[in-house]
DNA sequence: TTGACAAGAGAATGATCGTTCTCATACTAT
DNA sequence: ATAGTATGAGAACGATCATTCTCTTGTCAA
């Protein structure tokens, strides 16, 4: 197996893992027999779990980031709202089998206070979010109140955390909702 | 130490270390050292420790609820809009050394797909906390639609988790711009 | 006082985990 | 072909964990 063949299994094998079992919940044999990179090759690459986490949580950024966008788009094609396609989006995921809820949020609540560098990570993922939704919010609600995107952001991270415990997208259904409703009394 | 005072001593260990190092940081032996309880008694009250989790959940749930609940008629009394009162409760929470998020919601990042009781406790929680907010809301903006609970449930757990992962009250001022707008936009 | 049982301290047990090591097997360069 | 190097398979190691056991120290009824 080429190194480049090697690393990406080993990434796909982690993200399977990590994301339906949680990070303790994932050995390193684990990742090992899911991915067929020997456990020589495995320590070679990433020294300790915590730095295959690490190198797990920023591909994962760059995939998650990069459908979600892709996602909007396809639905901002088909006549949807820039912000409203956000719902469209995030409901694909949640009914998408194997629907666990946000990994970074998952993630953080696995994260020791001590281990900086998950966190940093995390905060960056959710920043990057946050700033993808503001330009969302600016194509066609240009002059949306200060806290517009921050708001969309949370209300948008609270439907993945209710639909998760929930089993359910009613919540994203209210939240769509809402989000339209304030959409209403923004002036154009 | 009396049964009760044992019971109550491990609770109260259970709650702190399990809420400031998620579930799969804190070692039995750890609740021992903390409790003053001995292994025996330990075991001898909870057989395993999932179950000494189930019984910390139910026992915050309970807590938890109390004083949110508190909080908010506290901010009602010194003539808060009862929705917009929340906002007030999550504030004081959130900015209270030591916060960590929900410990429900982290719990439920740490539970493995086949632990039901657990996933069936966290479930209970957010229900009672959607339909608090239902009762909050029906006090005064009686004629909000139908998605109005389940939608601020969606925006307070986001404020939440958002104000964990930035460290920073920030999210939750957004939050409540969101659903101060949302209000005006009510027929009382 | 004594005998019988309840409880504590904490060591023992067996499983699991992250990480490293060994040995056997390839591959490379000459 | 062959010495030298890299790699794989997976056993070994040392730490940690949930849970149980042992031995000791009360405690209380008669």
């Amino acid at each position: 197996m080429s190194p480049d063949a090697a690393q990406r299994s080993v990434l796909r094998a982690a993200d399977e893992l990590f994301y339906a079992h949680g990070i303790s919940g994932v050995v390193m044999s684990d990742i090992r027999d899911a991915s067929g990179v020997s456990m020589r090759r495995l320590y070679a690459m990433y020294p300790s779990k915590s730095e295959l986490v690490a190198a797990w949580l920023t591909d994962r950024h760059d995939t998650w980031m990069a459908w979600f966008a892709a996602s909007v788009e396809r639905h901002v094609a088909g006549g949807a709202d820039p912000v409203l396609a956000t719902f469209d989006a995030i409901a694909e995921w949640v009914t998408t089998p194997g629907y666990r809820g946000c990994a970074f949020i998952n993630s953080l609540a696995e994260t020791s206070e001590v281990d900086d560098t998950h966190r940093t990570i995390i905060a960056a993922h959710k920043r990057d979010l946050v700033e993808h939704l503001a330009q969302l919010a600016a194509r066609g609600h240009s002059n949306a109140p200060s806290w517009f995107p921050a708001a969309l952001a949370v209300i948008v991270d609270g439907a993945i955390v209710q639909c998760t415990i929930f089993a359910s997208t009613d919540p994203l259904d209210a939240a769509r909702s809402a989000v339209h409703q304030l959409l209403e009394t923004i002036p154009t």
